[in-house]
DNA sequence: CCCACCAATCGTCTATCGACGATAAACGTT
DNA sequence: AACGTTTATCGTCGATAGACGATTGGTGGG
């Protein structure tokens, strides 16, 4: 019998985009940084990528208990990261491995270093 | 008897902060960033701040008429910038006068690639 | 002193965010 | 096949964002 939780940081997360290329149309690249700092405009968003960043083996549920929100309030956060293109979730088994897509943060830092 | 407008970029911005600090607290930092995406989570805004960056000397109504926006909303998006710290507004004779906080934007850089 | 101009504020409206609990969906295990 | 575990989705609620028109507030020019 299992204990509580089974913290397992399966080797998930395998290709890795190269990097999206950065708009070339100033228009393009004005909704392009702020749809990513829309994604990152929230402290338990950053606090996710942050983490996300820190472990490149990816996390699930671990992610829940380490912020003081509710599972469902957390995986909507997971949801804007990820359609934001800056994580990647991947169902492993009966959970689900996120992790870092760090093309888009390159992007992202690309753009906002263009400032 | 004038024309039409007096797009007259006067120089101001005068002292322009050092820095302001990094965070030490990981919370505080992702609080940090999270305003500073939020101030930028807007195509206008970050329109708006690429407008001022590359014309050192600040603006005005000029910002209204480059945006397909009303002048009240673009007041609007100059408060949210002005209140997050990246632009200072200074009243110069009837017109006022916006222009970048360079601490800011560097700070938020750094913030960024701190990631 | 009044007027024209420019910018900020107010008031309103709709749409989206952020949070939660409850429920559903997927999967491994027994 | 039924169950427990894990995550996503739904429905709701209050709060906030985003846009606009209309109004107010300053400032310089007549």
């Amino acid at each position: 019998m299992m204990k509580k939780k089974q913290t397992k940081s399966a080797p998930c997360c395998p290709p890795a985009e190269p990097m999206p290329p950065v708009p070339k149309s100033l228009d393009k690249a004005n909704a392009q940084l702020a749809a990513l700092a829309k994604a990152i405009a929230h402290p338990a968003r950053v606090a996710i990528l942050r983490m996300l960043v820190r472990r490149e083996g990816c996390i699930v549920g671990d992610i829940v208990d380490e912020l003081p929100l509710a599972q469902s309030t957390v995986s909507q956060h997971l949801k804007q990261l990820k359609d934001a293109g800056l994580i990647r979730g991947e169902v492993e088994g009966p959970r689900v491995c996120y992790c870092v897509e760090p093309g888009a943060v390159a992007l992202l830092k690309a753009l906002v270093n263009g400032l």
